[in-house]
DNA sequence: AATATGCGCAACCGCTCCGTG
DNA sequence: ACACGGAGCGGTTGCGCATAT
């Protein structure tokens, strides 16, 4: 597309962060606040593109993390914002205090498919597995987020997927539950 | 004890959106 | 109105570890 690559690939390194580049990116976000992550190797002395900073800081670095096991709870509540969300891993993050989204993600890939599978339910329709099967796999659930997360740029977003009259009877199931979904934007 | 297989997580890639000139 | 650059997102990959054979 002829679109310029996000940094000099030449000269940053890839794979797996070492505790000195943790430090150092660490310590220079803590000085500076985040900032321009495209310039912000070069200022911090790591060899790394943008990209890849930003990633490292958010998943592994930011201090107020929570590491470690999800509770029950949190699994309920993922199910559940899931089910209204779809696979908008960022904005369920965003009401999961501690946990980033591509914590999520794996989460969900690794854990949660398998436990809705194993309830009988389909992981992306939400669905007894025996209709999903009827139900296109593609299903998705934007709609509800353009209503539910109103400062979300990604309630308009052009990805393509087509919306679906089915997802609002999908949230009518939820009408008991109180997820705040109307709550001001994410931090 | 050695090897094969499966699983989980960290990281990368490509795309889209938004802001700015 | 348009083009460009930066930031963010979701999907996918690959490595390392744990468990099974």
């Amino acid at each position: 597309m002829g679109r310029s690559p996000c940094c000099e690939k030449a000269h940053t390194n890839k794979g797996a962060w070492t505790k000195e580049e943790d430090q150092r990116l660490a310590a220079y976000i803590n000085d500076h606040g985040e900032g321009c992550w495209r310039s912000l190797p070069k200022a911090a002395g790591l060899q790394r593109c943008g990209k890849s900073c930003r990633l490292r800081w958010i998943n592994y670095l930011r201090p107020d993390l929570k590491r470690g096991n999800f509770t029950g709870e949190e699994d309920e509540l993922i199910i559940k914002l899931h089910q209204i969300l779809g696979n908008k891993w960022s904005l369920i993050a965003a009401r999961l205090p501690g946990r980033t989204d591509n914590e999520i993600k794996n989460y969900w890939n690794t854990h949660i498919k398998r436990k809705l599978i194993a309830r009988g339910l389909d992981p992306q329709t939400h669905r007894p597995l025996t209709a999903a099967a009827v139900a296109p796999s593609c299903h998705r659930h934007h709609d509800q987020q353009a209503v539910l997360s109103g400062s979300s740029r990604d309630s308009s977003s052009g990805a393509g997927h087509s919306s679906n009259d089915d997802d609002s009877k999908s949230v009518s199931h939820l009408g008991s539950i109180d997820l705040n979904l109307s709550l001001s934007p994410p931090s």
